[in-house]
DNA sequence: TATTTTTAGTCCATCTAATGAACTTTATGA
DNA sequence: TCATAAAGTTCATTAGATGGACTAAAAATA
């Protein structure tokens, strides 16, 4: 080694750039990825491995073009201009056909309806349906419908993912389908919130005759390797069907079965 | 100039770098603008006005991160990755379940079907359709399609709004499905120019029978405190039950149902 | 089928714009 | 008030983006 010379140090590795649009990429999903209230800088030039200035200077970038804002908070959240585009976009390939026996698996066992579902816009987007062996069914949803979030325990599931605002909107505009009186004075948005609060300490949520009167139903959100979760898979029955502990008995089997879909969705 | 010097040009004016995030934004923009079939790179390139060799690239790397897609026929869409980052980006200020309520007081009080939607890129983009007790109509839209805007009274309201740039191209590439010879000698250009006109003396246009024989409706763009008018409401019937006389009686409830609709938007 | 025309894709010298360490500013909270 | 942490800014360095020129591969035409 040359004894010599100044102190400069042999080579600047400290500049690492790459790609532009996959960096660009990394920082947008790593915002998506971010819980819906927002994202801090720092997490994110964490998440990403980027260093903050630079994490900060494609945020700002981004913010011009809309696809990412700031709020008053200082967070980053994914812009609307990403919804427009998204509007134009080709819905992902589910592949259904390896969902689907999986959904079945759950519907042999439990011997009841089992829904899949996507969140889509401001409401639930019903994939597939597969019927368990027992003879007394609700219908409520076909599948390719979409129903609010608050209509249907694969709602809550999904509505559970989401930021306090989204929250708030979607209970403010609730609307599901029962008869006048039906739920007396029940403190139906305290009620609601706390199915939330079950999927973040359950993994899942559940409840009978609220949505319709002798339906029950429990849902489970399903994780996502790259995003927040999109995706909910749900068991629907009559009400004398799934009491509080068959529920407790079936949550392992929907839990698992939600796992299970997650290692075949982006 | 130099007389003497080799023929080596004086500068390289050539090169115009620019933020790749911009840039890359404009391409997805110029994709999603495009035809649903596809996008070709020498239109991109065009579209962009950056080079070719370089909307190559960009295409590559959005390909990589799933924001891109290229068909067998090489042709460039928008990638489901999008639609993923979509899902999560919030809707760019609308709040649909607060304009719902309006457009089904006007569904109810004309009867008939009532369409909100946006202007996006090139065209309208149906957000939301309330339908009126009468039982015959006309399906000739569904929510999430993107219309040129000379195809309903809604791009009409909507181009109305634009500069005569992008009107006269609107017009120029105007394209609806109408039966061979339907509008026989008919100055095409000269009409829908009367009902852009009609925009800014009566605040709203109508007609029949130019978009589709048998079918009629009015349209007005939602005023915006923010920018120039962006969303439309429109009434769509068939041909008999909306008359000159009709649509003048109906009005007011259009352009009031406009006016709500404005209070809740940015 | 051969020939032309058009478009997609590749290569590479140039040099801009992206990068991150270091620094300043602003917010939070004790 | 001061301390701490995060946001945001500056700037020398240089890696990577850029587009002209070229080649390859389709379409289009004869």
């Amino acid at each position: 080694m040359g004894a010599s010379a100044i102190t400069r140090t042999e080579v600047d590795v400290t500049h690492n750039p790459a790609n532009v649009v996959a960096r660009a990429a990394a920082v947008l999903e790593a915002v998506a990825r971010s819980s819906a209230e927002g994202a801090r800088l720092v997490d994110l030039a964490a998440a990403t491995g980027i260093a903050r200035p630079s994490v900060h200077r494609l945020l700002q970038d981004l913010t011009e073009v809309g696809y990412i804002e700031q709020g008053t908070d200082r967070l980053y959240r994914l812009g609307s201009g990403l919804f427009m585009l998204g509007l134009n976009a080709p819905t992902p390939g589910w592949d259904l056909t390896a969902i689907r026996p999986i959904a079945a698996a759950l519907a042999e066992r439990s011997e009841d309806t089992v829904y899949v579902s996507v969140r889509q816009f401001d409401g639930v987007h019903y994939l597939l349906r597969t019927e368990g062996a027992y003879p007394i069914r609700a219908q409520l949803v076909d599948v390719g419908d979409t129903k609010p979030y608050t209509s249907s325990y694969s709602g809550l599931a999904l509505l559970s993912t989401l930021g306090t605002a989204e929250q708030d909107k979607a209970l403010a505009s609730r609307s599901f389908d029962v008869p006048e009186g039906w739920l007396g004075d029940t403190d139906v948005d305290g009620l609601l919130r706390s199915k939330l609060a079950d999927v973040a300490t359950l993994g899942y949520c559940g409840g009978a005759s609220v949505v319709m009167p002798g339906v029950a139903g429990m849902a489970a959100p399903v994780p996502s390797r790259t995003q927040r979760p999109y995706m909910a898979i749900s068991i629907s029955a009559v009400e004398a069907r799934l009491t509080p502990e068959r529920m407790a008995d079936l949550a392992p089997d929907l839990l698992e079965a939600a796992k299970q879909i997650s290692l075949l969705i982006p």
